[in-house]
RNA sequence: GCCGAAGUGGCGGAAUUGGUAGACGCGCACGACUCAAAAUCGUGUGGAGGCAACUCCAUGAGGGUUCGAUUCCCUCCUUCGGCACCA
C-alpha cells in the first residue's frame, strides 16, 4: 500500500470536523488547564490563500496539538477580518456587492484553511462583516464615548483624492497614500477619535502601554518600535512673552540642558500666533505670504527638511530670555511642527537643525557646551560645527552647572530650572489619539445621531446594530456613500423624537473590528454581550498570538488600548491582551524576491496540497528556516520533505512482529529525539525538531537494514509509535493514519498523551572526548561522559597522536572541560 | 539619518552560559536495481595540497581578548525590514 495523501487527507480532515475533537470546553469546572491560541484572522482577500498564511497557522497548530497531547484545554479559533478597502474597490470595479464578494472569499478561505488540517475549533468562526458582529463593535464605540475616550474635532486629515477617504497617518508613507500611491492632501473634517493617548502611561489601575509591554512576553525588536511610535519625551516648556505684545506663550524642549544657549525662537507656519504677532506691522504681508506658501508645500506632500529648510523674520522678539536680558528674535520656520510641543521651538547652537537655520539666515548662536579638547573646544566657539548631545560635553552655563558634563547634569538642571521658575516639567508623545472615522461604505457604521435640537445623541444600546444600508452607490464621491442611502440617513432623534436627526454616515476604521474579535471567540453567540464576564474569566487572555511583523504597531497597538480599557472599567483582570507574542517571517518567492503576480512567482498552496499533500506543506513550511527569519521558497525541499514522509509511511509499514533482535538499540536516541523535538517545539525551533525526527527515522531504517546485512539489528515497536506521535502535530493526517492503520490503535492520536522522555537515558553512553593541543584539533578520546579530569588527561597524553605533538616540548597548561575536551598548551 | 534583524559550503540552514564548524534537507557524483528511464536504496560530497596517513585554509572585512571565537569586545562593509523634521 502506497502513501495516498490525498484520500488519507480527506478522510481524517471528514473525521475530525465532524467529531469536534477540538471543540474548546467552557465548563469552569473543567480541570483541565486552559489554553488560548491565536492567529491573526486574514483578511479574506480576493487571491485566495497565500503560502504565508499557513506558516504562521501551522506553527498555532502544532502549539495546539502538542498542548492538548499534553492534557490542556485548548481554545484554537478563526474568522475573519472581513470590512476594508479592497472589497469596496472591487465594487466600484465589477458592481458586485462587498457583502458578496466578502461572504464569497470567506468560502474559498475556509476551504482552502480546512483541506490544510488545522484543528480549528469552527463552531466560533465570526466575520466582521456581519451585523451580529458589528453590533458590538459599535457598542464598543459606544462604551469609549460613554467613558469620554471618544470624541469628535475638527482637524486636518490626510485625504486621498483618488480614494476619496481619509487616511490614518499610518496609511501614509513618504506623503502617499499607501494603496494608490497618489499624493495625500490635508483636509479639515469633523472626525471621531479614541483617547488612546490617556493610556500611554500608568493610571492608578492599569499599567500604561509603556510599562505593560514590560510584562509580556513579546519580541524585543517589536517592542522597542512600540516604544518608538509611541515616543515619549520628558522635558521643559520654558515661559516666554512677547515684547511690546501683551502676549504670552511656552516652548517645549525635551533637551533643557543647553537651554541658556537659545538665540533665537522659531514658530510654525500653520500657529494662530503668528498672525498675532504681524498684524499691522510692515512684516504682515511677507510673513503671511511666506506662511501660505509654506502650507502649500506641506500639502503637496513635497515638504523636505533638507531643501525646503526656510524661514521668515516676524519682527517680533522674546523679551528678556530668562532673565539674560537678551531679547531673541522671532522666527516663522518651515520645519517647526504645529502638532508637536507647543508648536513653538526654542533654538540654539546645540541642535543639527537650528544651527543649520541660523547659519542660513545669520541668526547669532551662543555655544554654552563645549568638548574637553581645547582645540575641538576653539572651533565650536568659532561655530564651525554643530556640538550636540554628547554625554562627556562640559557645560559653561548656567554658571551653577560650570565644569559638569553634559550627560550628568539633566535632572539637576530641569530642578534648576523649575525652582528658578522659568518653566515647569511637561510630557510629549509622538503618537497621537486614534483617528477612526472613515467616509467609507464597507465598514461599521458609527452608532451615532445628530438631532437639530440635542445635538449629538448617541444610539441606544437597545437600537443596535445600526445596520449598513444595502441600497448605496458605491462610486466615490469624496462623501460617505452611506449618505446616498434613503433609508439610512433620516432617523428619529431616540431622545426628542423629533423627525429632524440624522445618523452619522461615516464608517470606523476596520482597526477598530479587530481590536477585540478576540473576546467574541470566547463567546461567539452572546446576544446580549460582546462577551460573557465569566468566560472571559475562564479563558483569560491570550496565551500565544502569532501574526506578521506587519502588525507591530498598529493593531497590536489598538488591541492593548481596548484591553487597558476593559480592565480599567472592570471588566477583566488583565491589562495585556497577548501574553505571548511570536511573528512569522515573510516566505519570498524560488528567485529571492516578494512574491507578486507580477513577477510570476506566485505559490500556490492548492496546487501543493494537490501533488504532496498538506502534511508536506506544513512540515515544508515549518522546515524551511528559523520562524521568524525571511526565507525563499524551494520546490525541490519540499520534494525532499515529501519524501521523508514517504519513508515514514513505509517504516511504519514495515513494523516487526518481532520486537527486534538486538535488544532496545536505538533506546537512547528515543528519549533523546522526545527531549530534541519537546524543548524545540516550545522554543518554536520547529525545523531543528524535524531534522530530529528525521535523524531518529534514518537511524530506524539503519537498524532495520542492519539485520539484512549482518543478521542482527531491528526496531522497537515503541520506536514507531514515538516518532508518529512526535510527527502527529506537524502532520496530523498521515501520523493519524499510521496509528490507525499500521499500529491497530482504535483512538484518535489527537487524544493521545504526549510521549515522555528519561533524562538518564537521553543522555549518550560513550562519548568522543576532544583532545586540543594550542587550541588545534589533534585527537579524540571514546570514553564515558564522566570520566574525571585526572583520567582523561593520563588517557588523552598516552594516544598516539597526542605523544607525537608533546614530546620535546614542555606542557604549559591543561585544561579539561567535563564531558567536552581537553586542551594542552605547549 | 535613526531604530531593528541578519551576513556560515553550489542552495535552505545546524552549532552560542566560548569547546570537534557545516547537523538535517536540497543539489551534485558514483554504485545497486532496470533492456532502459523514473522511483527507490546505498556510498561520497567546504576549499587547497598529498598515493596515503595527514597538513594547511575557511563562518561579510579588519583588529582585540582567550589555551581555544561563528559565539564576547572595537572599527568598518553589505543586505533586508520599520520610522522619517518629534526640538
Amino acid at each position: 500500500m502506497s502513501y495516498d495523501h490525498q484520500q488519507i487527507e480527506k478522510k481524517w480532515q471528514n473525521f475530525w470536523y465532524t467529531s469536534n475533537i477540538f471543540k474548546a470546553n467552557d465548563d469552569p469546572n473543567d480541570k483541565k488547564e486552559k489554553m488560548y491560541i491565536l492567529d491573526m484572522f486574514p483578511y479574506p482577500s480576493g487571491a485566495g490563500l497565500h503560502v504565508g498564511h499557513p506558516e504562521g497557522y501551522t506553527a498555532t497548530d502544532i502549539i495546539s496539538r502538542y498542548k492538548r497531547m499534553n492534557g490542556y484545554n485548548v481554545l484554537h479559533p478563526m474568522g475573519w477580518d472581513a470590512f476594508g478597502l479592497p472589497a469596496e474597490n472591487y465594487a466600484i470595479k465589477t458592481k458586485i456587492h462587498p457583502d458578496k464578494s466578502t461572504h464569497d472569499n470567506i468560502k474559498t478561505f475556509t476551504k482552502q484553511i480546512k483541506s490544510l488540517g488545522f484543528s480549528y475549533d469552527w463552531d466560533r468562526e465570526i466575520a466582521t462583516c456581519d451585523a451580529d458582529y458589528y453590533k458590538w463593535t459599535q457598542w464598543w464605540f459606544l462604551f469609549l464615548y460613554k467613558n469620554g475616550l471618544a470624541y469628535k474635532k475638527q482637524a486636518p486629515v490626510n485625504y486621498c483624492e483618488s480614494c476619496k477617504t481619509v487616511l490614518a497617518n499610518e496609511q501614509v508613507v513618504d506623503g502617499k497614500c499607501e494603496r494608490c500611491k497618489n499624493d495625500v492632501l490635508p483636509k479639515n473634517l469633523n472626525q471621531w477619535f479614541f483617547k488612546i493617548t490617556d493610556f500611554i502611561d500608568d493610571n492608578d489601575k492599569t499599567s500604561g502601554l509603556l510599562n505593560g509591554l514590560e510584562k509580556i512576553d513579546w519580541p524585543e525588536s517589536t517592542k522597542i518600535s512600540q516604544k518608538n511610535w509611541i515616543g515619549r519625551s520628558e522635558g521643559i516648556n520654558f515661559k516666554h512673552k512677547v515684547k511690546d505684545l501683551n502676549i504670552e506663550f511656552e516652548v517645549y524642549d525635551s533637551v533643557p540642558q543647553t537651554f541658556l544657549a537659545q538665540t533665537f525662537v522659531i514658530i510654525a507656519p500653520e500657529h494662530p500666533m503668528v498672525k498675532e504677532l504681524v498684524k499691522g506691522t510692515e512684516y504682515e504681508k511677507k510673513v503671511m505670504g511666506f506662511v501660505d506658501k509654506v502650507k502649500h508645500k506641506k500639502a503637496i506632500g513635497r515638504f523636505n527638511i533638507e531643501n525646503d529648510m526656510e524661514g521668515i523674520f516676524t519682527g517680533r522678539y522674546s523679551e528678556n530670555y530668562m532673565g539674560t536680558g537678551r531679547d531673541l528674535p522671532i522666527w516663522v520656520a518651515s520645519f517647526a511642527l504645529m502638532d508637536y510641543g507647543t508648536g513653538i521651538v526654542g533654538c540654539s547652537a546645540h541642535d543639527e537643525r537650528d544651527f543649520a537655520f541660523a547659519k542660513k539666515y545669520n541668526i547669532d548662536l551662543k555655544p554654552v557646551m563645549f568638548p574637553k579638547d581645547q582645540l575641538e573646544a576653539e572651533k565650536i566657539k568659532n561655530l564651525e560645527y554643530c556640538y550636540c548631545k554628547d554625554p562627556e560635553g562640559v557645560m559653561e552655563l548656567p554658571e551653577k552647572f560650570k565644569g559638569r558634563k553634559w550627560g550628568e547634569v539633566r535632572n539637576d538642571i530641569i530642578n534648576y530650572i523649575v525652582e528658578k521658575d522659568f518653566g515647569r516639567k511637561n510630557i510629549n508623545y509622538k503618537m497621537r489619539d486614534w483617528l477612526v472615522s472613515r467616509q467609507r461604505y464597507w465598514g461599521a457604521p458609527i452608532p451615532i445621531i445628530y438631532c437639530e435640537s440635542c445635538g449629538e445623541v448617541p444610539v441606544p444600546e437597545k437600537d443596535l446594530p445600526v445596520l449598513l444600508p444595502t441600497d448605496v452607490d458605491f462610486m466615490p464621491t469624496g462623501e460617505s456613500p452611506l449618505l446616498k442611502s434613503k433609508t439610512f440617513h433620516d432617523v428619529k432623534c431616540p431622545k426628542c423624537g423629533s423627525e429632524k436627526a440624522k445618523r452619522e454616515s461615516d464608517t470606523m476604521d476596520t482597526f477598530v473590528c479587530s481590536s477585540w474579535y478576540f473576546w467574541r471567540f470566547i463567546d461567539p453567540r452572546n446576544l446580549k454581550e460582546f462577551a460573557g464576564k465569566d468566560l472571559m474569566k475562564t479563558w483569560g487572555n491570550v496565551d500565544l498570538y502569532v501574526g506578521g511583523a506587519e502588525h507591530t504597531v498598529l493593531h497590536l497597538l489598538y488591541a492593548r488600548f481596548f484591553c487597558k480599557v476593559l480592565h480599567k472599567y472592570g471588566y477583566i483582570d488583565y491589562d495585556e491582551p497577548f501574553q505571548k507574542l511570536r511573528h512569522q517571517g515573510m516566505i519570498l518567492g524560488e528567485d529571492n524576491e516578494k512574491m507578486s503576480k507580477s513577477r510570476g512567482n506566485v505559490i500556490n498552496p492548492d496546487q501543493i496540497v494537490e501533488k504532496f499533500g498538506a502534511d508536506s506543506l506544513r512540515l515544508y513550511e515549518m522546515f524551511m528556516g528559523p520562524f521568524k527569519d525571511v526565507k525563499p521558497w524551494s520546490s525541490k525541499s519540499l520534494e525532499g520533505i515529501y519524501r521523508f514522509l514517504n519513508r515514514v509511511w513505509k517504516l511504519s509499514e514495515n513494523i516487526p512482529l518481532d520486537k527486534g533482535g538486538l535488544g532496545d538499540s536505538l533506546e537512547q536516541l528515543r528519549h533523546f529525539t522526545i527531549k530534541k523535538v519537546t524543548q524545540d517545539i516550545e522554543n518554536f525551533d520547529f525545523n531543528t525538531a524535524i531534522s530530529q525526527m528525521m535523524i531518529y527515522s534514518n537511524a530506524m531504517q539503519d537498524a532495520l537494514n542492519a539485520p539484512l546485512i549482518k543478521g542482527v539489528g531491528g526496531i522497537y515497536l515503541e520506536d514507531i509509535e514515538t516518532l508518529t506521535l512526535l510527527l502527529s502535530p506537524f502532520a496530523p493526517h498521515i501520523t493519524e493514519e499510521i496509528w490507525h492503520e499500521f499500529l491497530g490503535n482504535k483512538e484518535t492520536i489527537q487524544n493521545t498523551p504526549w510521549p515522555k522522555f528519561d533524562e538518564n537515558k537521553s543522555q549518550k553512553k560513550e562519548i568522543e572526548l576532544v583532545i586540543q593541543i594550542n587550541g588545534k584539533l589533534r585527537g579524540k578520546l571514546i570514553c564515558s561522559p564522566d570520566i574525571s579530569k585526572d583520567d582523561a588527561l593520563k588517557q588523552a597524553k598516552e594516544l598516539d597522536e597526542i605523544k607525537k605533538y608533546l614530546d620535546g616540548h614542555e606542557l604549559k597548561k591543561e585544561i579539561f572541560v567535563h564531558g567536552k575536551l581537553v586542551s594542552l598548551v605547549i
